[in-house]
DNA sequence: AAAGCGGGGCC
DNA sequence: GGCCCAGCTTT
C-alpha cells in the first residue's frame, strides 16, 4: 500500500480539516512571522525555520528583520554583513541561497517574490517545503508544505509507516496533504499541521489526550502512536583530530581566515587550523610548517592553550588550541587578515571558532 | 538514493 | 551518547 488514496479512502477530510483549524485558531503562537502576510518576511522564517527549533529562531528572526527589513534591503547588502546576522544559526549555505534568490528576484520579478510553484521553486534554496510554505501562507494557495512535524503527525492519523527519510515518503505525504488540505483557508491548515506535531503532536510523547483530532487518528485508535512515525537510524559521526593556533603578530593582532566560498561552513573566518593524523604528535610542528607553506609566515608556535570539542550533524572535531607569536605584519591576500580583538566581532565565525576567540580573548587578559 | 551541511535542546 | 528540529543541494 503505497498510494495516498488508500490511506484517505474513508478518512473523514472535512471533520479533520474543520477540528484542525479551529484548534489553531484559538491556540495558534504568538510568533513574529506571523504578525502579518508579507512574502518577504514569510520566505525568511521558512529558511531560519528548516532544521531549527522556533525558540532558537525568534531572536535571530527579529534581528534579521531590523537589519535587512524589505527584500530589496537584503539584496543590497555585504554577504559578510549577512552571514554576520546569520552567526551561529547554522546551515550557513542557507542564508547564501536566501541572498541569491533575493537578488533574483529583485531583478527578474520586479522585488514581488513569485506567486506559482513553477516560479518559486526555481529559486535557490526553496525546495519542496518551503515554497509550499510560501506560497499557503503569503499567497493563500492550496500547496502542500510537508516538513518532519507534517509527516509525523500524518503517519500516525493515517498509520502511515513508511520511513520517512526516504524522498518517496515525502511525496506521498504530500500527495495526501493535496487532498486533505482546506481549499479555502490552506494557510491556517499548513501552519495548523505544523503546530499540531511542534505542541501535541510531539516525537516522544504526544499529548493525545488533548489532541483535537483524537477522533481521526488512526495510530491513537489502535495505541500505536509511539512507533510513529519510522525513521531509520542514520550512521554515526566522523571524528576528526584538529589543531589550531591563537596567532599573534608584535602589535598584537590576530591572525584569522576565510573559509573557502564552498563547502563547511564556507565563507565564514577561522583561526588557522589544520587537520592531523594522531593527537598529541607534532601538533606544533605541523602548524609552523603549515603556516610557512600556505602562508610564508615564520611563527613559533608555543603553549598548549586547551582542548576544544566541537560536535556537527555529520562530525566531530577534536581541536589542540596553542599560542603563537611571529613577526609579520603585511599580508595582501583577501582571505587572511590581521585584527584586534574588537574588529573581530565584526567578522562571521562557525561556533567551533568563537570558543577559539573565547580563549583568545582569556589568553590575551 | 545517499551524503554533506550547524547548532542546540532534551532525554 | 542519540534524537530531533517549519530541509535543500549535490553527487
Amino acid at each position: 500500500m503505497n498510494r495516498s488514496e488508500d490511506y484517505i479512502q474513508d478518512f473523514p477530510v472535512q471533520g479533520f480539516q474543520q477540528d484542525l483549524i479551529n484548534w489553531y485558531i484559538e491556540n495558534q503562537r504568538d510568533l513574529p512571522w506571523r504578525l502579518n502576510q508579507d512574502p518577504y518576511r514569510v520566505w525568511v522564517s521558512e529558511i531560519m525555520l528548516q532544521q531549527t527549533r522556533v525558540d532558537t529562531v525568534i531572536p535571530y528572526f527579529n534581528r534579521f528583520l531590523s537589519l535587512f527589513p524589505t527584500l530589496k534591503d537584503l539584496a543590497e547588502a555585504e554577504e559578510e554583513k549577512v552571514l554576520k546576522a546569520w552567526e551561529g544559526l547554522g546551515y550557513y549555505s542557507r542564508v547564501r541561497n536566501l541572498q541569491t534568490a533575493v537578488k533574483e528576484v529583485a531583478e527578474q520579478y520586479g522585488g514581488i517574490v513569485p506567486d506559482t510553484a513553477e516560479e518559486i521553486s526555481k529559486l535557490k534554496g526553496v525546495g519542496p517545503y518551503t515554497a509550499g510554505a510560501i506560497l499557503s501562507i503569503a499567497y493563500g494557495v492550496p500547496e502542500p508544505a510537508v516538513d518532519g512535524n507534517v509527516m509525523r503527525v500524518l503517519s500516525r492519523v493515517l498509520l502511515i509507516y513508511d520511513d520517512i527519510g526516504k524522498a518517496k515518503t515525502r511525496i506521498l505525504f504530500e500527495d495526501a496533504v493535496r487532498t486533505l488540505i482546506s481549499k479555502e483557508d490552506p494557510s491556517s491548515f499548513n501552519q495548523a499541521m505544523m503546530e499540531l506535531g511542534a505542541l501535541i503532536c510531539t516525537p516522544k510523547s504526544p499529548a493525545c489526550l488533548i489532541c483535537p483530532v483524537q477522533d481521526h487518528c488512526r495510530a491513537f485508535d489502535q495505541g500505536r502512536q509511539k512507533e510513529l512515525p519510522v525513521k531509520e537510524k542514520k550512521t554515526k559521526v566522523k571524528h576528526v583530530d584538529m589543531a589550531a593556533v591563537i596567532l599573534r603578530n608584535h602589535e598584537g593582532k590576530f591572525l584569522i581566515h576565510k573559509r573557502p566560498k564552498e563547502g563547511l561552513l564556507a565563507n565564514l573566518w577561522e583561526f588557522p587550523n589544520i587537520p592531523v593524523k594522531k593527537r598529541g604528535v607534532s601538533e606544533k610542528e605541523d602548524l609552523k610548517v603549515f603556516l610557512q607553506a600556505e602562508w610564508g609566515i615564520s611563527a613559533a608556535v608555543g603553549d598548549h592553550v586547551s582542548n576544544i570539542e566541537h560536535v556537527f550533524s555529520h562530525l566531530k572535531w577534536d581541536i589542540q588550541l596553542f599560542e603563537g607569536h611571529c613577526s609579520n605584519k603585511t599580508i595582501e591576500a583577501c582571505d587572511l587578515k590581521w585584527v584586534t580583538l574588537e574588529e573581530m566581532e565584526t567578522y562571521p565565525f562557525p561556533v567551533s571558532h568563537q570558543k577559539i576567540k573565547k580563549m583568545a580573548k582569556e589568553v590575551t587578559a
